[in-house]
DNA sequence: GTGGTCTAGACCACG
DNA sequence: GTGGTCTAGACCACG
């Protein structure tokens, strides 16, 4: 998997690399139990701190997206727990998107596909 | 049009104040036209500095949802304009809200279903 | 002479009206010795204090753009002071302006040919 | 490079800095990829508020100009974004110059040879 | 009365 | 060390 920064994103890059990690899940990139990068290897291909690379990876164990050992490193989980409900933050950045594209004359359906787009068939 | 603050919220104050007044826009709490509170007002109100308020004003304006002027104050423009198109960033971060709901089991049609209530039947 | 003000415009409004005044004696819009409206005429016109109109008046006749008198209100200078070179704000300004064109892409003769059409065939 | 306040200029200090850095930027006194001084050396050479050099930055970068991050501080962009026409208050501008340059008898081909002087030969 | 600018000073997250 | 945010308070031009 690819990771690639946007260095004039205002996202910070550990944001920057754990959603990337995390929307490769999603969209099947990373497949269940796949092994992740160590951090060192990640944060050299990358050209940036090994501290950046492993506050993405802690966010991510803390959220239940990965898990680690001492043998293995880092690996996908494949029970990632199902809450079955979206945050109230990402309820509210999702209306700020739809507000925003909206009043830019965006077409609801437009939206729509790519939420289709994003979400994938399955 | 009340504004409320997440203190909480690692999303800026000033951003939160912007991102309420442009969902207010869209969603018709705000009418075009319509005066919003001075910036003296709006901080005696929710208890926050004038510069604040005043520099959420001021990226509203020049995102081109507000006018000001120095004898009326802040009000909403009446032609927004519309580029037509999502930006790139807000692309990215609806990827990522779809990826986390979907990883936490939330069915497509829910996500839709959010998604034409914030865009309301217009 | 219509004068216009572009209200999302930060320039103030009596500026804005000092400004169409220069601009209108330099393309003979208004004529030498022409007469200009009075305050109050022109500040009811627009639908703004007279004190605004007043301001830019009073700013012109300073500059020595125009001259009044009690009897005939405002009129156009027929001998309006050429001093023979640009004020260092007014060179200072257009660097600015040709600096951000040439950054955006805007090719030399396209700022060329707009100052030949604004300095007219005289 | 260095950056020069003109305390009397009823152009804010901000706005100063910020034209001064775009202008430094086409005349290539600022490379692309170049190092700005950070946000508090400037301030300090300046003899200014932090906070004033910060919204010059925030401006720049809003504009396209310059990229912050919080480990290498600002940089000039190495792909400014050319949008290929001039904003309508800048057209105004260069009207406003103009015409004031006409009034006072400076000759239409001194003011094409400051532009060229300032778009330079490139 | 209004928004806009600026200061001095503090604290914060990122890296 | 860096930019970003926020406060408390002051002053200003515009209208």
């Amino acid at each position: 998997m690819i990771i690639r920064i946007d260095e004039l994103s205002d996202v910070p890059i550990y944001q920057q690399i754990r959603n990337q990690i995390v929307m490769g899940i999603s969209d099947g990139t990373l497949a269940a139990g796949e092994q992740l990068p160590t951090v060192r290897a990640l944060a050299l291909e990358m050209g940036i701190n090994t501290m950046t690379v492993s506050k993405a990876y802690q966010q991510l164990k803390m959220e239940g997206y990965i898990m680690t050992d001492r043998k293995n490193g880092a690996r996908v989980r494949s029970n990632i727990e199902k809450q079955g409900n979206m945050s109230e933050g990402n309820k509210t950045e999702l209306k700020r998107i739809v507000s925003e594209a909206r009043l830019s004359g965006v077409p609801k359906q437009e939206i729509i596909k790519l939420v289709e787009k994003f979400y994938g068939g399955k």
